[in-house]
DNA sequence: AACTATTCAAGTAATTTAGTCGAATTGATA
DNA sequence: TATCAATTCGACTAAATTACTTGAATAGTT
């Protein structure tokens, strides 16, 4: 098996491990005996317990984003695919907030790594929401006058519904109720704004 | 809150902890946290973890059984009761095994504590199993010269057939796919009993 | 044979957590 | 109001867990 490949292995179980018991109850030695080695091994390929997690957000972020590059090749309208990249988007942070469970925001909030870790996804997103409207003004769908800040208006709209009732939810993560919550305020924000953008005929 | 009420409310807590994480990755302070409690308060009421675990477990037991009194209530045939039984009896001791996780059986097989609560139960397990084969006996669905232990017997079969699968496990609970099998073999094994103790006619 | 990559048993230091204690608070009773 | 018991909890400790290290062994390559 290629060193890439053992790789890989071992992102897939510790993310399973993760995304079920959360960053802090996962030992590396669970996640070593998943992939039947000894616990100094797996310190050979990650030598944190936080590089393992780094990569496995990492591997997450860039599942989204190939779903998204998915979105982007369909015929829909703009305002669908901008609708659809919240849907995923949405999915992909509930996922994120499972993996740390409890403990994310404080690792988003305080270390380093990972303020630098999302702030890099920050920029891929905004290129994304760029990319939709750009195909929007185009296609004569959006308002060709438009800002060029709207995408990142946009985003910033998203960031802060999902900071809001993080935070409102004392950080605990979130339970299915604010979850179908967050969804349904983020569906109503995107109706709006796509409105506030199309087209006047 | 009454004493009692507020008992059953941190048992209640700390099943779902349980449910979800498993015994040893639950603490007293997250269930104390729950129930919006201190955590040396929650020791003025379990003064260990493993007795409000013991409690947990008993709770569950107690549902069982009532579960298992509703069926015997209705009109079903004794050997469709014992059916249900048996599948009543599967899902409730898939939930004990998610309860403790990996370290259940370490639990069930070393610990005295739940040696006797298991023991005990099968107590009633054992008369719950009689009830239904006399049942059966008396409505002339079963042999009526059929041994008392027959209802040993199922038990034990019963009891075998999950230790043989979980040990199988390598004692890490039950996937799945384990579930399903321990299932199927369970309901094959209970009709080839069925049709073993049926009155010939 | 020489060298590198990989594995791991056995450790250690730091963290976490079960459980304690004494003092504070609440609430009932007289 | 004073008294007493029931309940709460902050702060602590001892024990257990766990992230991470080390050094030696083994597998693989040239």
């Amino acid at each position: 098996m290629s060193d890439k490949l053992k790789e890989n292995t071992i992102i897939n179980a510790a993310r399973e491990r993760f995304a079920h018991y959360g960053f802090s109850k996962v030992t590396m030695e669970e996640i070593a005996a998943d992939v039947e080695m000894g616990k100094a091994s797996l310190y050979y390929y990650f030598p944190t317990k936080e590089d393992l997690f780094r990569a496995v957000v990492l591997m997450e972020q860039d599942e989204l984003k190939n779903n998204i590059d998915l979105i982007l090749k369909k015929k829909y309208q703009a305002s669908q695919k901008l609708r659809e990249y919240v849907d995923q988007r949405l999915k992909f942070f509930q996922g994120l907030i499972n993996l740390g469970a409890l403990n994310v925001q404080s690792y988003f909030d305080i270390k380093p790594v990972f303020k630098k870790l999302s702030k890099d996804f920050e920029n891929v997103e905004l290129e994304l929401i760029r990319k939709i409207i750009e195909e929007g003004k185009l296609s004569h769908e959006f308002d060709p006058n438009l800002s060029e800040e709207a995408s990142i208006v946009f985003l910033h709209i998203l960031q802060g519904l999902r900071f809001r009732m993080i935070k409102w939810n004392k950080g605990q993560g979130l339970n299915k109720e604010a979850y179908n919550n967050l969804k349904k305020e983020m569906n109503i924000a995107t109706d709006i704004f796509i409105r506030g953008i199309k087209c006047r005929q």
